[in-house]
DNA sequence: TTCTACGGACGAACAGCGTTCGTGTCAAGT
DNA sequence: ACTTGACACGAACGCTGTTCGTCCGTAGAA
């Protein structure tokens, strides 16, 4: 049917056996980049667990195996994944003044930005970020410490708690976010629901057994993540503001 | 070749196209508490990775369906487990002078405990502990600060952080376990490894982009994981001991 | 201009995962 | 002796990360 000299580019109707991808093609060039964004889209619409290397890759309308010529491997697209996150975070210039709300401010900020990309926070848990952004953050919360009068050593293992510390209560909390998206309920239901259960567990407890638990059942229960954050985050300061007090011994 | 009657029971050799399970068969009646003690075992020798649904069943001698006549889910299996691991915790009773130690020796079993079980630590984190071991040693830590004059809701919430706190750090070291295992490398093999690609990282940088992360890369190093994980709760536990002094006014 | 290399793209496949369905079997209750 | 119901479980579904070998389009060499 299909004469066979029409130029190579002609607009040949259909020689079927041999056109392999006539659907994808003409496609942008796949770059690391563009796949990062792929993936960054995909973790807001559908959480961390919808990013997988084939979800990814039918997004660019390509195959799985595509991607590995940009990315190793699914941590290094994670890795980069986060750091891409953590330009986010935006940063205050230190003041030696104001070192103890410098620190919540940059804990927030970096909680917030975390929060904001459904449980990313999954990611920094399973490793040591060693991108461009995450340096950033580690020189600007090292810079307050410092400003503030923080003795350096001191100053340099509180960077590691305190990322550990906003990293795993921003995973903690985007748990109830994922599952509250599965659930399908709206956040109020959801959240009513959860809290309604706990408080039952709670106070059906044996009395006898767990004096401390039943009695201060409200208490355990009070406050919502915000509350409960912050409040770690003032144990840490404070603990931290002792070794300013004292620094000349210990 | 084989006669007919024989009895019901007697010992035919060869039926063999019928013969369904004749090398799994007879075993122990495969309860909850033996799916749980399976999957402690693939726990403790391969880690948390290796504990599936059809490694256990296959360690039992089945198949994978078998499992959830017992057991719900996969979630539910570890949380069993989890709760089988806590057992293990051993708790003091409640002494108002020693409350600092206390809060720090419950915190230090408990991630003891979590370390001995590969990288169980994950678990805890994925989730609200609500097994009869976690409510004990919740009971357990809110008396101890109770005791120790911490005012009600501050003891609650601590029992939160100190707990969150805990379980993030031991799945932190749980990361360098399980790579280095993968590694098949020593564990000191691994660790120089690894502080020595830190090490050349953090010297390698520009010093005039990140002046505090160079000019203190020995202070950011120095320190091993049990050396952070005790400045980090003696950072809480001094943060709570500011609320205990001045326990009259906030 | 023609040929050759080379690197990106990618279809297919491998081995594993959690979970469900339908069937099979055995023991206890009627 | 027969029925009922709980447990056991083979097979399958749809998913995962990763690798292999092959294809193609282009850039450089002849």
């Amino acid at each position: 049917m299909a004469t066979v000299d029409q130029g190579p580019d002609a607009e040949i109707p259909a020689p079927p056996w041999k056109r392999r991808r006539p659907p994808a093609k003409a496609r942008q060039p796949l770059s690391q980049d563009l796949i990062v964004d792929t993936a960054l889209r995909v973790l807001d619409a559908e959480g961390l667990d919808a990013v997988s290397m084939r979800r990814v890759a039918q997004e660019l309308g390509t195959g799985p195996a595509s991607l590995y010529a940009h990315v190793s491997n699914k941590e290094e697209l994670l890795e980069l994944l986060l750091d891409r996150v953590s330009g986010e975070v935006s940063l205050p210039e230190p003041d030696p003044a104001r070192w103890r709300e410098q620190v919540k401010e940059v804990a927030h900020e970096i909680h917030q930005v975390l929060s904001a990309h459904a449980d990313i926070a999954r990611v920094p848990l399973g490793m040591i970020p060693t991108g461009p952004n995450a340096l950033r953050l580690n020189e600007r919360l090292l810079g307050v410490l410092l400003a503030g009068g923080v003795p350096p050593q001191i100053a340099a293992w509180a960077v590691d708690r305190i990322y550990l510390y906003v990293n795993s209560d921003a995973y903690e909390g985007s748990i109830h976010v994922t599952k509250q998206r599965a659930s399908g309920l709206e956040p109020a239901e959801y959240m009513a629901g959860f809290l309604g259960q706990v408080r039952e567990f709670f106070t059906s407890l044996p009395a006898d057994r767990f004096p401390a638990t039943v009695r201060h059942a409200p208490e355990l229960m009070s406050g919502d993540g915000e509350d409960r954050f912050e409040f770690g985050l003032e144990l840490l300061v404070r603990g931290l503001e002792s070794y300013v007090r004292g620094a000349g011994k210990d």
